[in-house]
Order: C-alpha cells, then structure tokens, then sequence
RNA sequence: CGAGUUAGCCAGACGGUCGCAUGAAAUAUUGAGGAAAGUCCGAGCAUCAUAGGGCAAGGGUGCCGGGUAACUCCCGGUGAAGGUGACUUCAAGGACAGUGCAACAGAAAACAACCGCCCGCAAGGGUAAGGAUGGAAACGUGAGGUAAGAGCUCACGCGCAAAUUGGCGACAAGGCGCGGUGUAAACCCCACUCGAUGCAAGAACGGAGGCAAAAAAGUGGCCCGCAAGCCUCCCAUUCGCUUGAGUCGUGCAGAAAUGUACGACCUAGAUAGAUGGCCGUCAAAUACAGAACUCGGCUUACAGACUAUCUCGCACA
RNA sequence: AGGAAUGUAGCUCAGUCGGUUAGAGCACCACCCUGAUAAGGUGGGGGUCAGUGGUUCGAGUCCACCCAUUCCUA
C-alpha cells in the first residue's frame, strides 16, 4: 500500500462517511465514494478495538491485505475501512478473505463477474 | 529434600523472501520498551520578557550523613513497627508558642468533681482510695502515712530527662531531676525551598488587517524598574528534532549510591503517524505492552527462563 | 502529546468544619380510593459511597496510589 495512495485529510473522510455506499463483511465495514485524485484508502480502528498495540497491528494486517488485492481495485474512488473489534483476535489469512469479500460485494473488484 | 528471603539478569535468536521509514541513491546502513504506560515528582530547553531587585499571598518538603545537574529520588546509618529467622515496612520535626476538635456513653474528655470518704450541729470546708462509661479518665502495683486522702514518702515498673562519656551527626550509654490525655494526612509554629506556562512551548519565510509614536501604547498579583515599536488572523512549508548530565569496556577511589581516567562507538526521528506477512531450525515463542522535544527518578502491569546469597524445618553423617 | 474535571440507590442529584442509623425527587413493590385505569393517599424495599491501602477512637468527607468516563488546547 503506497503511501500517496493514502487518505489523510479529515475533510474527505467526513465527505465518503456521509456520501459513501456501504458494504460489510465478517467484521469489516468498507465505505466507498467517487474520487477526483484517483485512488485513496483510508483506515478507521478506533479505541474500541484494543490498545495501541492491538490497533496499530489490526492496521497493519489491513494494509497487507489490500497490497495484495491493489492491482484488482477500482481506481475512480475513495475508500475508507472501518475495522470493528473481532478484527483483533483474527489472523491474517481471515483478515485477506474479509477484505477481499468486502470490495467483491461493493463491486470494485476490476475483471470480476458481479 | 521442603518452605522461604534478598540481589542481579534476559524480555527470543539465526537464516531466507516480499513490503514500510530513513537516505541523493544502491543488492548498503539503521529502525520501539523494561516499563515506551500513568503523568506523580525533579531538571534541561522555550516563551511571558531586554536585564534585574523587593514585598505579599499560596504551594511543597520534614530523623542523620553522603551521592547527584536537581529531586519528594538513590546509598549507608539511627529510631519505631512486624516476622521463629534471613529480612521487610515507615509523610519519622514541634502538642510546656497559641487556637480548635474529641460524636454517643459518662459525674467529668482538660482551669475536673456526680455518687462517695472525712471534719462539722449546720452553713461550709478538705479529698480523689472505690464507682458504671469510653479508643482514651489527670503515672501503674504494693507498702508506709492520714481525720479521710494524695508521688506526700519508699520499693519495683512505665514515660520525659540534666551533667558526663562515645559518635561528623541522627542517636546510644547514663541517670541529677520531673510527673506529663490524644489529635498537627485539624488550623498552625519552626527550618529549608519554589515566578508562571508548557514543543499543540516557540522561531523563520509568505499573505491580510489593526494600534501607537512622548501627557507614551505595552509590561507576570503588587511596587520599583524597563520600554519604540507592537497586536490579531490565515497558510502548516522549514526549523525546534536528536551528540546527550550519551552508550559500552577496562583501571583507580569508595562500605555503597556514585565519581574519575583512558579507549572505542554514533545507536529511531515518523507527522493519519514507519518494525509487518509467509517459510525453516532451536521442546515452546507465549506475558505486559508501541517512541512523538529530551533526560533522571517514582508508581503501576507482566508469561517464561537463568545466576548467586542467606534463613528456617526435617532427615542422614 | 500536554492540561483539567467528575465518579454516592435503577435514573437525576444533595451530603457544610470527619461523628452515632448516608438523604431528596422520579421509578419499583404492597395496600387504600374507583365498576376499572390514571391522578391522589399510606407504608415498604433497594447503597462494597468506582477500587486498594494509610492517618484517626471513628473516613462518603483527610492523604497516597489506581481504574473508568468526560471536557479543553492545532
């Protein structure tokens, strides 16, 4: 996951919470929403999740997942991850299922039937 | 062999591979902790403010000596409390400077006197042995003494404690003498000490607006003093940002904390915020947990492993 | 990261300078009233004072540590 494609300003993560479709699966919520600078993704774990060991290595795992799937992604948006608690305790392999499952459903995955 | 005590140490290692941060760049280098945590103390650094003095108010600390940049920390000792013991714990100055408080119960909770005892016809006076209460009752027990009694006297005991001796000192030994309720994490007294705010401090570059120029804007709570440039907002680029009371090793000084000399080394610096994924070997890799200006401590959380010290109990020699 | 505040009954809050058995309103339960319900009346239950330790004869209150929640600072 590079860095420029990062979403970072609090502005734009406020405008994909509110303008965004929404499509969960295991304990992934993925929120997606027409971009103008191409890709960016965003990740949300909040407090509820653990502490900063267990937040940060839940960030971690997400970012892996998506730089494996990178190539595959829908390029015109702008997407934010929120991470729900039962993430933590799920290794890596669950993690790369969960985050693949929801891009498939909101149907950003290039090259894929629906 | 069992149970304990104290001190120290580690906080996975090595290899392969795909990524991340640093970096001009590379197949190179480096890359989270013992607590990075809580933010409870002490400093550096910055601003208030260009430099400085005094006063008031308020806060902190509180046995002694040493260590330290400094500390409420550390080391060693003293005293007190706990433990069979090794050893551990302690906000440990002052209650004859003054004030307050001590509910209920009780005669009375601090300038004692209800019942009682004694003297006396009575009025009144003397007295504190005995009395229920209470956490605590005006030194305790016994004897002498007396009208009845009382440290009034004596013995033993408890507390305070002069001279003298030892120690740098706290203090210890000592005991002339004295007879004293408890509470200062109640106000307070004494001694020492502290300006406030914090890197989201603040500085530089750029842009916009405003105030003031001598009867002077401004200026930390006040006074003195200082004072010609100052204030507000926006942007969040750069600096602050990592070489420091630094780390490691050896010698020397010291009982220790620690100091010092020499040599070697440079060891995270991100900014939506870098350490992860997979595989192999080691019996196993698992606890608490993630740097955000930097150090010194304290406190709290914590799987497992190792080393040494001493104590007690049992057995055997 | 830095700074500050608050935890007391199911909920919202009192509790002064440490003192006997921690109160109030709403809610809850029972009874009265009504044909029945609401309102009203009478009575009752319910608290590890966030937690641990200390000071004191005695702590919700004082002190230290600690947990949780909330707020402020670009």
């Amino acid at each position: 996951m590079q860095k420029q494609d990062r979403l970072k300003k609090r502005a734009a993560f406020a405008y994909v919470y509110r303008k965004g479709e929404r499509a969960s699966a295991h304990n992934l919520l993925l929120l997606s929403a027409k971009s103008r600078e191409g890709l960016k993704i965003g990740l949300s774990v909040t407090k509820k999740v653990g502490n900063a060991v267990t937040r940060n290595r839940v960030k971690r795992l997400l970012r892996e997942a998506i730089g494996k799937i990178r190539p595959r992604i829908d390029e015109g948006y702008m997407y934010v991850l929120v991470a729900y608690p039962e993430l933590a305790t799920d290794s890596f392999e669950e993690v790369c299922a969960a985050v693949e499952n929801a891009f498939s459903k909101a149907g950003k995955l290039v090259g894929e039937e629906q």
